[in-house]
DNA sequence: AGAGCCGATCAATCATAGTC
DNA sequence: GGACTATGATTGATCGGCTC
C-alpha cells in the first residue's frame, strides 16, 4: 500500500518565498476583490510583472489563497483587516493627490 | 475565464470584512471512479487515485509516442495498467496542458528579476 | 445527444522555508 | 536542533463551455 511513494524529484523541491512587497501587492488584490478573487488573465500578467513572478505564479498563489482562507476564514480576518484599512487609505492619499499635482520632491 | 457572477453587479470592493461570498462555498462532488479492490483497500470511490511510479512511466511512454489517444490505445493502456479508461483520458488531457504550460513558461525566455525576502 | 477537448479551478498532498 | 507552521508547487479529478 505504501509502496508508492515515489513522488521525490519533483521540481518543488526547491522553493523560495516570495518578497514581502509581492505577497502584499497580491494580498491587496485578493482583499479588494474579496467578493470574487478571480483574476483575468490579463490582471494576473499584471500581478505577475508586479510581482516580479510568472503567471503560473500568480495562479497557484490565488488557488492556494482562495482554498485555504474559505478553508479557515477565522484565521484570515486579522489580515483581511489590515489589507481593508490599508486600502482605504490608499484611496484616501489618491483622492487627497487630485485636488493638487504635488510634487514628490519638493525643492 | 469563465466565473458565474459577472452581470450587472459589480465590484463593490470593501463592503462587510467578514462576509461568505458564493465562492467560499462552492463544493466538488467527490470523484466518481469506481475503484476496485487492487491491493486490499476496496476504497470504492470519493478518492484521489494515486498512480504508481510504474503506471506513470508508462503513460509518460506512451505520450512521448503520441499526444493524443485513440479509442483502441486508451482501451490497451487502461487495461495494462490496471486503469478506467477515463483515467487515462484524463491523464492524456492533464498531461496536455502541463505540456503546454512548460512551453509557455519556457518561451518567455527572460529576465528573471531576483529579489531578496 | 453525446463524446472528448480545453481552460480554469478545486482539493488533497507534497516538500520545503520559516519560526520558536 | 528538531517539532510545528506557513507556503509554493504538483496533480488527479471536477465544472462549464465549446466543437464536432
Amino acid at each position: 500500500v505504501m509502496i508508492l511513494r515515489s513522488r521525490f524529484l519533483d521540481a518543488r523541491r526547491k522553493r523560495r518565498n516570495f518578497n514581502k512587497q509581492a505577497t502584499e501587492v497580491l494580498n491587496e488584490y485578493f482583499y479588494s476583490h474579496l467578493s470574487n478573487p478571480y483574476p483575468s488573465e490579463e490582471a494576473k500578467e499584471e500581478l505577475a510583472k508586479k510581482c516580479g513572478i510568472t503567471v503560473s505564479q500568480v495562479s497557484n498563489w490565488f488557488g492556494n489563497k482562495r482554498i485555504r482562507y474559505k478553508k479557515n476564514i477565522g484565521k484570515f480576518q486579522e489580515e483581511a483587516n489590515l489589507y481593508a484599512v490599508k486600502t482605504a487609505v490608499d484611496a484616501a492619499n489618491v483622492s487627497a493627490q487630485a485636488s493638487q499635482a504635488n510634487s514628490p520632491a519638493t525643492p | 475565464v469563465s466565473q458565474d457572477r459577472e452581470r450587472g453587479d459589480d465590484e463593490v470592493q470593501q463592503a462587510g470584512q467578514g462576509q461568505t461570498f458564493d465562492w467560499m462555498k462552492v463544493k466538488r462532488n467527490p470523484p466518481k471512479t469506481v475503484k476496485v479492490a487492487d491491493y486490499g483497500l476496496a476504497h470504492n470511490n470519493a478518492m484521489r487515485t494515486n498512480f504508481s511510479t510504474r503506471q506513470l512511466t508508462e503513460l509518460e511512454k506512451e505520450f512521448h509516442f503520441s499526444k493524443y489517444l485513440t479509442r483502441a490505445r486508451r482501451v490497451e493502456i487502461a487495461a495494462t495498467l490496471e486503469l478506467n479508461e477515463t483515467q487515462v483520458k484524463i491523464w492524456f488531457q492533464n498531461r496536455r496542458m502541463k505540456q503546454k504550460k512548460r512551453e509557455r513558461e519556457g518561451a518567455t525566455a527572460s529576465a528573471r528579476p531576483f529579489s531578496s525576502s
